[in-house]
RNA sequence: CGGGGCAUGGCGCAGUCCGGUAGCGCGCCUGCUUUGGGAGCAGGAUGUCGGGGGUUCAAAUCCCUCUGCCCCGACCA
């Protein structure tokens, strides 16, 4: 390719609206353009790094026995009603009409059509394992989009549906679909990390989610040196220390006008938040509950849901609550409540002398010990926070932001007890295929490079998702030797599959230099003046060093810099995610 | 959906408070010069000032309304 036929608009400006670094370089090295909210149009620099991407994707599924398949994004209503799915998506999901009113939805992800197929056509155990892909749009209504690609309505996604008739096989299929992402991650040159994710309410045994760190991520991971990770719906710490005084006094009330919340209460009381307890009401299923967790920490609604087996839950209205307990939200308690249930987190457990409201407006009780002084079922409900205890060594945990790019799922029989996949087992009894469902955000892969890998001039991508891997600056278009040895080196390196694009436009060196940089093209080669003495320069971006070589050495030269060169990346400041 | 902000040429912005018919930098076009780090000089083109309505002799500017985009929050299989 020759700059001067490439569309790859440069700007030295970025958009305003543009906050996070993928989005302000992807839009200022040409490689996008915004449409809409969530939407945008890829240009060549971005389609060939994302075919790059996909190429890497589609060997390694392939790698795995998985087989490529492409289905339709437009999808019937019917069988997202067959999967409960068509009421619970909401408003996330794209939902359109054809010309006879029929219902039609643009699809989120793939289970239910994949699922259709496998029913109709998967009839015995023989026929399985399966392993189903495809690399296609997907269509989302984000609340929200944000972040350039990072968090879109319209994307590229790798899909793929494991089927086995037992969970054995699902075992392997999931292992086999671990083992395919981190190559796929490592041969895109991200420093990426496994972590345990939370599974929801869907069933499912087993999930994890494979995660870059990045500021500009909107996942909260918690991790720890000792190779702990999960991200914050998942994770669990060990219980603080608690060092309650001695003694096992009666429940007293105290007076405390005006102060509801636990701040208020325990400056009023001068004892520390983590000697109180946090009362909340929640209507689970219409009915009231009452949650109870240490005074500074936090509810994770993603822990209740999993402990209800239901997402029927909302927190209850300061009417309800008043109804059910004969005072206002910030004087709640658990003593002497009877008809409702009680949850109380694990950081309550063998806890002494508390203070919780006394279910009587501005007043506090003082002196209460779980377990004899109210009765509640304990259970892990706490959000975790930087610094708590690490379950496994004890050492503080981490807490940082990040991408994720993938993530892989044991559905189990969930779509296909629901949609009415079945085979005959060894037995010749009639069993629903267990499912396993795995994803990757192709874009997710490029902006979260770029967010990894970038400087002040721009960005700098890893070779193997690089649009071009070489560049060749040609300083003087109009100079016939320079002209000659550029065209001669081109040839040489794509004769030797190296992806080269040559700068032969007309402009002045300084602006082919920066868009070089600012593109996040690998290697570049100037063919300028010093060709006097028969040299080239090689510039390495992602190291910015310089080094000169003779013509007849620079492809060779080229070639072994290359292979290199992700290894940088993977080497870098952080050691690498994948253990 | 709640809160905040923005919308003026391709990009970045000024002008809006205080109404008088639109300007700057970059980019673009032509010519000459220049050519190893976003060139210089000269000349030139490009605007329904997001849409609609209103007030006024006169609206980018004031009022009403709609739309779009960004940020924070809520939400997120």
């Amino acid at each position: 390719m020759r700059w001067s036929n490439l569309f790859a608009p440069t700007l030295r400006e970025a958009p305003a609206d543009a906050e996070v670094a993928s989005h302000r370089l992807l839009v200022r090295a040409g490689y996008i353009r915004q449409l809409g909210a969530g939407l945008y149009s890829y240009l060549p620099m971005a389609r060939r790094s994302l075919l790059k991407i996909e190429q890497i994707i589609r060997e390694e599924m392939n790698r795995i026995g998985g087989q490529e398949f492409y289905l339709p994004a437009l999808n019937p209503d019917d069988i997202w009603r067959e999967s409960g799915r068509w009421e619970t998506m909401g408003d996330n999901m794209f939902r359109l009409k054809d010309r006879f009113g029929r219902d039609l939805c643009l699809g989120m992800t793939h289970e239910e059509v994949f699922t259709a197929i496998a029913r109709n056509e998967l009839r015995s155990y023989r026929d399985l394992p399966q392993i189903w892909y495809q690399i296609q749009v997907k269509f989302r209504d984000e609340p929200r989009p944000k972040s350039g690609l990072l968090r879109v309505r319209q994307f590229l996604m790798k899909d793929s549906y494991s089927f086995d008739v037992d969970d054995v096989g699902l075992d392997r299929s999931y292992r086999l679909h671990a083992e395919a992402y981190r190559r796929i991650f490592t041969r895109c040159g991200l420093r990426f990390l496994a972590v345990e994710a939370s599974s929801g309410a869907m069933g499912g045994s087993r999930s994890e989610e494979f995660v870059v760190f990045s500021d500009a991520g909107e996942d909260w991971i918690v991790h720890c040196e000792c190779g702990y990770a999960a991200n914050r719906e998942r994770a669990v710490s060990a219980l603080p220390p608690a060092e309650d005084p001695p003694g096992d006094e009666e429940p007293r009330p105290v007076h405390t006008p005006g102060k509801k919340t636990i701040d208020e209460v325990s400056s009023f009381l001068e004892l520390p938040q983590w000697r109180h307890i946090k009362s909340l009401v929640y209507i689970v299923e219409s009915q009231p509950c009452m949650l109870l967790l240490r005074g500074d920490h936090q509810l994770s609604e993603a822990k209740l849901g999993a402990v209800l087996g239901t997402e029927q839950f909302r927190p209850a209205t300061a009417e309800e609550i008043r109804e059910a307990f004969g005072a206002d939200p910030g004087s709640l308690g658990p003593v002497g409540v009877r008809s409702l249930r009680i949850l109380a987190d694990e950081a309550l457990r063998g806890r002494r002398d508390m203070v919780c409201g006394a279910n009587r407006d501005d007043y506090h009780l003082v002196h209460v010990t779980p377990g004899s002084d109210f009765i509640a079922e304990f259970a892990d409900l706490r959000e975790v926070q930087a610094g708590d205890p690490c379950l496994r060594c004890g050492k503080p945990l981490r807490l940082d932001k990040a991408v994720e790019v993938g993530h892989i799922f044991k559905l189990g029989v969930r779509y296909s007890s629901s949609m009415g996949a079945t085979v005959l087992n060894r037995e010749g009894r009639e069993v629903p295929i267990v499912m396993g469902s795995y994803g990757i955000g192709l874009e997710r892969i490029l902006a979260s490079a770029v967010e990894l890998y970038h400087d002040d001039r721009g960005i700098v991508l890893p070779r193997s998702i690089a649009p071009f891997e070489v560049v060749i600056t040609l300083v003087r278009p109009d100079d016939a030797d320079q002209q000659s040895v550029a065209e001669q080196l081109y040839g040489e390196l794509l004769r030797n599959g190296v992806d080269c694009l040559v700068d032969d436009r007309n402009e002045r060196p300084g602006v082919k230099f920066n868009d070089a940089e600012l593109v996040g093209i690998p290697l570049r080669i100037t063919v300028g003046k010093k060709l006097a003495d028969r040299r080239v320069e090689i510039f390495h971006r992602r190291l910015r060093h310089s080094r000169e070589v003779p013509v007849a050495e620079a492809v060779p030269s080229v070639i072994s810099m290359l292979e290199g060169y992700d290894q940088l990346a993977v080497d870098g400041e952080r050691s690498g995610g994948d253990r």
